[in-house]
DNA sequence: TTAACTGCAAAGCCTTTGCTCGTGA
DNA sequence: TCACGAGCAAAGGCTTTGCAGTTAA
């Protein structure tokens, strides 16, 4: 996955998809502008009703495969926002990084300081007049020996391909 | 919610769930036991895979209603453990507090220091030959406006009840 | 006694997938 | 030209819910 650092132009996005070899179709334009447009996370529902304004046969599936494809190639970051969790939300990358506190009360989303964590996260929490239920970090990536075996798969690849 | 700080006993949990107004049925006795029992989380389908060895009959739904409940009394504590996000995972509450890292690769769960977070976790992932692909804080709560709402609900109830 | 609880099966919700037709390069 | 991509509808995976029978208090 690439670590993309600003928000891509739609330049940058093109050359991005046709380098991985995938084609550069209406719907995927038409989804990387209205996701560069956005300035908050949606989820694949919220992005397919704005879609449907402009081209009104696009659907859900397309929706949900090309956000798939732009985080493959870096140029989305999904999280989950919701109190519970249910659905995964997007935005097009390189944006601030931020921490979202969700509020169980009426959805809002709250940005969180990023140094801020369980008890520190309870003071200010409480300094803030914030009710703080739950606190914790969500990492993914791959364990040492899933690096390792994917360096020595990159490495075998670097050599046959 | 209430906040356990310590594992509850039976007795501490059979009280809560009493002075809740719930029913102490042999099959929520059983789940905590089981939960109580455990070192790590569980998802429903794995704790019910043990209640199973138990109380034959016992039903999926079962387990979920009454994680459900236990979540709510504070007995449990979920968290979205999956590299996916697909389902959740239990434990007894009370327990020390823990982040993990899911592995993409083979799902291992790696325990992460709680005060690290995005540029210092990435330092630290390097340094244990991890690949760290995303990490963010996950928080839920009540926002100010709320907490002041369930705050003044909860003095009314004070009042009448 | 009776409201709360259970088991079962069906439904719900978000997301993915199989298939066939369409289309970018 | 033709492999990749889109639309449609159906399936999948986890979780919740409706219902009717059962049970704790």
């Amino acid at each position: 996955m690439n670590k993309i650092t600003r928000i891509p132009t739609p330049e940058d996005a093109e050359a991005l998809i046709r380098e991985a070899g995938h084609r550069l179709t209406p719907q995927r334009s038409l989804l990387l502008d209205l996701l560069r447009s956005q300035k908050t996370f949606l989820d694949a529902e919220q992005l397919y009703a704005l879609a449907s304004q402009h081209e009104k046969d696009i659907s859900l599936a397309t929706v949900y495969r090309t956000l798939q494809l732009f985080v493959e190639l870096g140029l989305v970051e999904a999280r989950y926002l919701d109190p519970e969790h249910k659905r995964e939300y997007y935005r097009i990358a390189g944006g601030l990084e931020y921490h979202y506190m969700t509020c169980r009360g009426c959805g809002a989303m709250i940005p969180v300081d990023p140094d801020i964590i369980e008890h520190v996260a309870q003071d200010w929490a409480k300094a803030h007049g914030l009710t703080l239920l739950t606190a914790h970090a969500c990492y993914t990536g791959y364990c040492q020996e899933c690096t390792k075996k994917r360096q020595e798969q990159a490495a075998r690849e670097d050599l046959s391909g």
